[in-house]
DNA sequence: ATTTGGAATTAGAGCGCTCTAATGTCTATC
DNA sequence: GATAGACATTAGAGCGCTCTAATTCCAAAT
């Protein structure tokens, strides 16, 4: 910079306000500094910059796996409404645990972002306490109760609730879940298939198997399942990938879906979509609550404090080729209809 | 840093030591040191601290879509390796867009990181020419002609070759690829088609249609190619995504896989291992790139300047079940052994 | 010719840290 | 008791920029 200023014959302060591009600089300096630029192939320091301006223009996006389809479009929301606002996102991945989020939460305060919005954080609300305070803090997808966070989030109950209506609908009553075991969004879409069930008049019926949020994850539960006597003729899954690992394990077992077991994912994945799996499952708008995070983000930084936001999505279900009415036998005489008893 | 210096009445160079955890600090300061930050909840600054230290500890990411698993699952490799070696990956979003890529670029470069790892970029050599020697640059999955950057590759030619090898050896003669339009992998990929054909003796049969690197690229090439008079009996396309869009329109139009048409994908990403589209493609290390690239960066970085190093790994073919042999009626009467004349 | 006001330009302090060189403090040595 | 050497601590400059306040410049008004 300071060879710039000289180059152009003018002072290193000039030279801040064409790169700042400020208007109040006569257009022949503005020129003459650009040109010096340009032959010294200065490249202005952002580090410096920021540390001058104390600002750094930076919101930190915490993803809990890029590996998830779901996060990736999460995140494209999230850039998009960035960089609308002209900031920059800096994406770090938290690798499904919760004590590498903490680590990148860390490293965000240190690097003075201005806001972060953390999709799908497996860390908890104790965790998020110490922290929310520092810069506003938006949770995506997994929702927290800390007043010092706001949250988008979509109703992982309503949508479960959806999931099991339409089983139901379709004459299901052994429905199994298979849950999100750790993850944060598992309770809630629990609660749903509980009350779903319940509302159904099948509360007895409720049976939950801890699972995960990965493919892998599905494979003990679905062998399980099978090796017992009375197996289910739905299952609803925590999200599409589990669901996937789930769909992979029923076909190996020669389990036909939904001839057999009808199957219903969350999420609304592109793979859900791959006519191949052709995966019933419950949408959540993922574009829009990128982009919804942002927006809080940046409401929350000019209104200060105040009551807690908590923007919550309507999810839909999305009713595709994975689930079907149960096979006769497998079907219970008094129907789906009356509650059962034992 | 001031506060806390005064608080534990020590001078601020001495706290500074002591957030670096130098060696050489008394026990009895440090721990003062450490309670007085911890009273007042002092956090350093990561920018002024790398302003001051002309370290930035951090290498910049390009990745061209966070929707295709297949980066996600780089990613994942380079961020293991720099964790290893102390540095923060720093991830931005090319969106499929040489601009916003080059974009992407310029902030890195401003943001001082000290190296850049770009995932299947869609630049062009000669805006790399700029670049690369500002700091060391490594492309993975897109291959570099520019002596400036080192690469990291799987060899898109001989994967290609291996699929329609395969092909041929379950008897197929009419092998169409769609290939990845402007995607910068392309070139080989369409190479490797082209020498495999030929290799077979089948170079007059070489069909090449325009397609792109995204599921929805496939819809009207498949369109087309089942509105022809003879369609292909086996199709090879430039990526997974690509085939699974593939695949899907297929499935629309009835068109039995692998019955009535073959299909090979590229990238081996998890989709193509989900049971029910159980892709046949090619498969590429992408774990084991990331790593690659990010040792190929530190190597750069200590070794200064040298010939450019061009890492190619072999990729290898998994089979799975889109492929099989050509329906009858569609055979070519002299077979797949013989050169075709017109 | 002098004043005045506005715009363009600049000097210089400061952002929060690190780093070198200098200083202070001990113990071991003669 | 003086001196050296090792270690712990600190003063202070500097990283590359921005920002405020001060200065310079120039044309219009007196």
């Amino acid at each position: 910079m300071e060879d710039v200023a000289e180059r152009a014959k003018v002072s290193r302060a000039l030279v801040s306000l064409v790169m700042n591009n400020s208007p109040q600089v006569s257009e022949e300096k503005r020129e003459s500094v650009l040109r010096a630029a340009e032959e010294l192939g200065y490249r202005p320091n952002l580090v410096a910059r920021q540390l001058a301006k104390r600002r750094t223009q930076t919101i930190g996006v915490l993803v809990d796996d890029l590996r998830n389809p779901f996060f990736g479009e999460v995140v494209d929301g999230i850039e998009a409404a960035a960089a609308d606002h002209g900031f920059t996102a800096l994406i770090l991945n938290g690798h499904r645990d919760a004590g590498r989020e903490l680590d990148a939460v860390e490293t965000f305060l240190q690097s003075r972002v201005e806001g972060m919005v953390l999709v799908g954080p497996r860390v908890t609300d104790d965790d998020l306490a110490g922290l929310g305070d520092a810069t506003p803090c938006v949770v995506v997808a997994s929702g927290s109760a800390h007043p010092g966070v706001d949250t988008v989030t979509t109703d992982g109950r309503w949508g479960a609730e959806l999931a099991v209506e339409h089983l139901v609908s379709l004459g299901h009553t052994r429905i199994v879940h298979m849950d999100g075991g750790s993850n944060v969004s598992a309770e809630e879409r629990r609660a749903g298939y509980r009350s779903g069930m319940q509302a159904a008049g099948i509360g007895d019926l409720i049976d939950i198997r801890a699972a995960g949020d990965d493919e892998a994850d599905a494979l003990d539960v679905i062998d399980e399942l099978l090796s017992e006597a009375d197996p289910p003729t739905a299952i609803f899954a925590f999200n599409d990938l589990l669901a996937a690992g789930a769909l992979n394990r029923l076909d190996d077992a020669g389990v036909a879906v939904p001839g057999e077991v009808s199957l219903v994912g969350f999420d609304n994945t592109f793979i859900a979509a791959l006519r191949h799996l052709s995966l019933t499952t419950v949408n959540q708008p993922k574009l829009a609550m990128g982009r919804l995070a942002v927006g809080t983000l940046l409401e929350r930084r000019s209104d200060g404090s105040g009551e807690p936001i908590r923007h919550t999505l309507k999810p839909e279900l999305v009713v595709r080729g994975t689930t079907g009415p149960p096979s006769k036998e497998s079907t219970r005489p008094d129907g789906p209809s009356g509650p059962h008893r034992t």
